[in-house]
RNA sequence: UCCCCGGUCGUCUAAUGGUAGGACAGCGGCCUUUGACGCCGUGAAUCGUGGUUCGAAUCCAUGCCGGGGAGCCA
């Protein structure tokens, strides 16, 4: 069956057939789609659909959702929708659906001009209401919410009959078109459906299908006064455009029963539904509502603030719609209620920045270096490699000069052990530079250091040393005559705990919201290259991590967002060893 | 308490009655003009108890633990 794979098929033959050639782990999913195809069960058909309710901005989590939706029709070679699940006008906005629509397509996500509304279908499911009222399987109830909640049961106990659940057909009929007519305010009455209310499934129990509501809908304005509840609306949207598998999250599993049996009831195509656990990621929330707190309570500075787990932040943040892609494949569909660890997500962008994102020097925390027996005046262009993942990168100059900046953790006057950087009396490399030693420091009133007085070593231009002496550090540096002053914006998780839902008694999750999340830094020197950065192109300042310029950068102050740093051992090294004791100082190294 | 769904290394996830594997994280080392990248190595798991079977993570029973469910939200 295989016949791909021709360079290693000595044992191609027995090797069990792989559900999937990316290398991506099997799943339930792959499975029931699998087995529906070799079945016939749709005709060889799939079909899915990405439904979001535009009520907010997409995040990671809905990211998930799209790479299974879109994932699954691409592999099949099937088809996925984009759907607007825009049943509550209350809490729908148009600003909503134009960021979805950029997200998705942003995301890779190919609907082509598949892009529907279930509002598109408000008058055939009201037509299906009208089917089951007259079936004798709906009916028109004057119970309030209250009231409703009252006869419900409880989780143990079952439900009453509504008082209005033997109305004729005729006047369901009636009272229907009235409701949708507008002649009674909010609340007054519900249509429901008319199932069990014994049923130990709350959701069976005479559930609401419409409800009055004159609110303005962004798409079909003031033309309908009742709306559809999602439960009535989401199983027939479905059906109407003919989704194979209706793939979606765990707490609507509970649903499925009703939405068969709506299905069932109105005899039209049945779509099948299953279910997959949400993401969820340490140091992060992904709840819609808690983040849409976050926005309008001005904890952050908006939706695509780029500490914010939004599709939208994370792009303003210099995150790759491949990193993303890849992560969610990764992280795998499941039922299990897990948590996925953030540096899981990190090494996902790391391996992505580090393929494609051409590296530059930049000097954040700035300490002045002159090297006093360099030419007065001078200028040297240094050659230096854009990308050495890829040479088709090529390379670029970066000027030299008297006076430079280098990064202030990169000196130390007084060396811990394992410090290799710059200090006084050793040498290190200038990175595409010369060796340069430092001879001693000129500190303010204070006691800091602000120079550093240095001497280089002529011989050793771009880096290399002709005897052959090496040095246990490069370091990355800026001319100051040449440097481009910028602002950086370092980020570090929007909340403190890895889990910001557990709070303490009686505590808004925002007491967990981490106070140093954003650190501004201004002052910062950049190579000339970055003059012309455009947000979104990613660069690597060398030894720092990976940023990408803000759409605040002004052309006299660029603003550079780091979207990870580098993988730091040293500090890891450091924090080990200014730790309790020194106990673990245990290993004295050899060689 | 009633209904539904889950429980595999620290985390996520494979193995579908036949060697419990991978990734991230950790640790150790190599390499290095980025303390990056890369490479090598390493520790680490089937919730408990019965049962079926030559053989169980997988099937059955039961217990325990976790998640979801009483919106005119989605």
């Amino acid at each position: 069956m295989n016949t791909h794979s021709s360079k290693d098929d000595t044992h191609a033959e027995d090797a069990p057939v792989s559900n999937n050639e990316a290398g991506a782990p099997s799943n339930f999913i792959r499975e029931i789609i699998l087995r529906d195809l070799e079945s016939g069960k749709h005709n060889g058909r799939v079909q899915t659909r990405f439904p979001p309710e535009p009520n907010g901005y997409l995040h990671i989590g809905h990211a998930k959702a799209i790479s299974i939706n879109f994932g699954f029709a691409q592999e099949f070679g099937g088809l996925c929708n984009l759907r607007f699940d825009d049943t509550n006008p209350s809490k729908e906005e148009v600003e909503y659906v134009d960021s979805i629509i950029e997200d998705v397509r942003w995301l890779g996500g190919d609907f082509g001009d598949r892009m529907f509304y279930a509002s598109d279908y408000f008058e055939q499911i009201y037509e299906w209401a009208v089917q089951l009222i007259k079936a004798g399987q709906a009916f028109v109830c004057d119970l309030n919410a209250d009231q409703v909640r009252q006869t419900r049961g409880t989780l143990s106990e079952p439900g009453t009959e509504s008082p209005y659940r033997n109305r004729s057909v005729e006047e369901n009929l009636d009272l229907f078109a009235r409701m949708r007519a507008g002649e009674f305010p909010d609340g007054a009455r519900t249509l429901r459906a008319k199932i069990d209310v014994t049923a130990p499934n709350l959701n069976l129990r005479d559930p609401v299908m419409y409800r009055i509501l004159h609110a303005h809908h962004h798409r079909t304005g003031d033309k309908w006064s009742i709306y559809p509840m999602y439960d009535f609306a989401h199983g027939q949207s479905d059906s109407i455009e003919r989704i194979t598998h209706s793939i979606c999250t765990l707490e609507f599993e509970d649903h499925r029963p009703l939405y068969d049996w709506y299905i069932q009831q109105l005899g039209v195509y049945a779509p099948q539904q299953i279910e997959f656990d949400r993401l969820n990621i340490t140091y992060t929330l992904l709840s819609k509502r808690k983040l849409l707190t976050l926005v309008q309570e001005k904890y952050v500075s908006g939706w695509d603030d780029p500490r914010m787990p939004t599709i939208s932040g994370m792009r303003r943040r210099g995150y790759t719609p491949e990193s993303i892609r890849s992560f969610c494949k990764r992280v795998g569909v499941s039922k299990t209620n897990g948590v996925t660890e953030l540096p899981l997500l990190e090494f996902y962008v790391r391996e992505d920045l580090n393929r494609v994102a051409t590296r530059v020097m930049a000097v954040l925390n700035p300490l002045r270096v002159v090297i006093d027996n360099y030419p007065d005046g001078q200028v040297e262009q240094m050659e230096a490699v854009n990308n050495p993942e890829d040479p088709s990168a090529g390379t670029r100059t970066v000027p030299f000069s008297k006076v430079l900046y280098i990064e202030q953790d990169d000196f130390r006057e007084d060396p811990p052990k394992q410090f290799f950087r710059l200090a006084p009396g050793r040498e290190v490399r200038l990175r595409y530079g010369y060796f340069i030693t430092c001879n001693s420091v000129v500190k303010d009133d204070a006691g800091t250091v602000v120079e550093l007085h240095c001497t280089y070593d002529p011989a050793t231009r771009g880096g290399n040393a002709p005897d052959g002496r090496k040095v246990k550090s490069t370091i990355h540096w800026v001319s100051a005559e040449h440097a481009v002053d910028a602002e950086a914006r370092l980020y570090e998780t929007l909340f403190s705990c890895e889990n910001p839902n557990e709070t303490p008694e009686g505590q808004e999750f925002t007491v967990n919201l981490n106070p140093k999340s954003l650190d501004v830094l201004k002052g910062c020197k950049l190579e000339p290259s970055l003059r012309d950065a455009v947000p979104g192109r990613p660069y690597q300042f060398e030894r720092l991590g990976y940023f990408t310029a803000d759409r605040d950068s002004t052309t006299s102050v660029p603003v550079f967002n780091r979207t990870v740093g580098l993988r730091d051992t040293w500090a890891k090294v450091e924090s080990k060893s200014a730790g309790p004791s020194s106990k673990s100082s245990k290993d004295a190294k050899k060689k």
